[in-house]
DNA sequence: ATTGCTGCAAAGCCTTTGCAGGCGG
DNA sequence: CCGCCTGCAAAGGCTTTGCAGCAAT
């Protein structure tokens, strides 16, 4: 018998873990457990957040969901058919998702050179999306017009 | 005149600041606000770890220091002259560190396909380190010889 | 009837912030 | 001397835990 890690043996089906798992499933991307909080009090108002956390908790530890961290935030999602990635733009913090197949060879490569077991392959990228770029040329812009006024001067 | 995020124009050159610096440059991995802060105690008994924060907040917007998170916990280290990624062991929570040279080829992809300037790309595995492979078999093993007795009896 | 779940409140853990004094340039 | 840094204490933000009552099996 297969013991949790809070001593249980067991899992239990309650309408509240029944609706986090719903919001999740409705979800089209990661969400805190504050914001799943907030959506499960749409239907069971005197739900708490520690039964959203204790929840996800549990479905993480059967593999029904999957945690993410970025920044000091962890976020959840259900694991997808096809996995993705991230990238976390540093201007506005935004995290989008995208696709990458190389990482099937990435974890059968370190598995020989390093022996380790690799279970999940990662990739995460930091940089500038679309529109945070877009500010930026703006902002470059700017300064190019201040400084040939000062040259004007 | 670049105007740091804390509202100071300049940065000043202190003692403990330099030790920070120089404990960051002994280690030869990763370490955490609270490791660095003991090592920093042995030279300065009376630094605090506001300080040890506030210096790596500063060195990180430098660029001196690059800071990772893992769980819930943010490390810091000197950035590498080549990177080096991160596997992090299910089993025991050690991180490992191994290179990977294919990350170019995904930053360049990535730009050009999703309109993201990228910035930084990291690669993160999580599986079963050497140890706790070993760790794993035996108490398979273990399962196999109870099951075996039952079959006896 | 058990065993596990829930809400509530409180505690924990890491990180940040306010403030008054003190040092660096 | 001005501006930045420091230690201390307190507050913050997110997550976990203790507990008593209740619900699922």
């Amino acid at each position: 018998m297969k013991e949790t890690k809070d001593g249980y043996t067991n899992h239990r089906s309650t309408e509240q873990r029944q609706h986090i798992m719903e919001i999740l499933q409705q979800a089209d991307r990661h969400q805190d457990a504050d914001e799943i909080y907030r959506k499960a009090r749409w239907n069971f108002p005197r739900i708490s957040l520690s039964t959203v956390y204790r929840t996800l908790q549990v479905l993480k530890e059967m593999g029904l969901v999957e945690e993410h961290q970025f920044g000091s935030r962890r976020y959840y999602e259900l694991p997808d058919v096809d996995k993705h990635h991230h990238m976390v733009c540093i201007g506005c913090g935004r995290v989008f998702e995208f696709k990458c197949s190389s990482t099937d060879k990435l974890k059968s490569r370190i598995s020989k050179e390093e022996g380790f077991k690799v279970i999940d392959a990662e990739v995460r990228l930091a940089g500038y999306c679309p529109d945070c770029q877009k500010r930026m040329t703006i902002s470059i812009d700017k300064n190019r017009v201040t400084t040939i006024k000062q040259e004007v001067k």
